[in-house]
DNA sequence: CAGAATCCAGAATGATACTG
DNA sequence: CAGTATCATTCTGGATTCTG
């Protein structure tokens, strides 16, 4: 097996070289777990719910007051699907009305480290990119226009 | 603006305080960098695309060959999406046939060291994320069949 | 070689109405 | 309150064909 997909060992400085010392196979790809886990948190909402659940832990209302914009259904399949990957633990008191509250797994918990380390990136450098998105738009319009 | 999707500040210990302190409001969640980076990179190849330049530069139809199953047009999508957001640098030579080197800019290059953290937590834990995933499909399989 | 253009299938997301 | 069911729409990914 390739080391490219199993764990992107270190923050590689990119030595640049012109030369091609291995022919870079990447077979198993779909099964590579970083690609797995980034498609999962990487929907539109998986973030924003771990981060609240991180805070602390919420009913499902709380939850869709919190995240504008989101819709029960949509808030109902991220929960189910962080449920399945055991970052996020339902638990149902049968009272009435019914009451169900949501809260981060252990593993889920870990899961905000990394995840803080990315958001710290993104924070930091959101400004270059929307440069670079907005410069890329103006060449856009000068090439077709 | 709620510091909820600003940073995700600190892998918080999730305290589980049953009180409720502050009601979460998370209006922004448009904006937040943290899932706009999630969903820029949390597409089908760009995670596989980075790792791949990050070792080195590499010519078009190598990251086409290196990477098993991805199209053509895929590819593409995957390396201009790179380009506008500032993290791939696409160099053209006009040679005879044509030739085209992709490299990850400093920025992107930035990205490699919380794109390992991810990572590094992906590989250490997928083991339990698909040990989850079988346990709610058998759980399924027993509720509806 | 490195793509662009076109067409298409399926998944993700969303609005709305209904239920225990 | 906490969902489920249904339908419509948008987005993503892929196969194929064509070009400088």
């Amino acid at each position: 097996m390739s080391a490219a997909h199993t764990g992107v060992p270190a923050p590689v400085p990119a030595p640049l070289d012109t030369r091609m010392p291995t022919p870079v196979p990447v077979e198993e790809h779909e099964a590579c777990p970083v690609s797995d886990v980034l498609r999962r948190i990487g929907d539109k909402w998986s973030v924003l719910v771990i981060v609240l659940l991180g805070q602390r832990r919420h009913r499902f209302n709380e939850l869709h007051r919190g995240i504008e914009g989101i819709s029960q259904r949509m808030l109902t399949r991220t929960l189910r699907g962080l449920e399945v990957d055991g970052l996020v633990h339902r638990e149902v008191f049968p009272t009435v009305p019914p009451s169900v509250e949501y809260s981060l797994t252990p593993l889920g918990r870990t899961l905000l480290e990394p995840l803080s380390a990315l958001a710290g990136w993104a924070v930091e450098h959101h400004g270059a990119i929307e440069r670079s998105r907005r410069a890329h738009a103006g060449a856009a319009d000068r090439d077709g226009g």
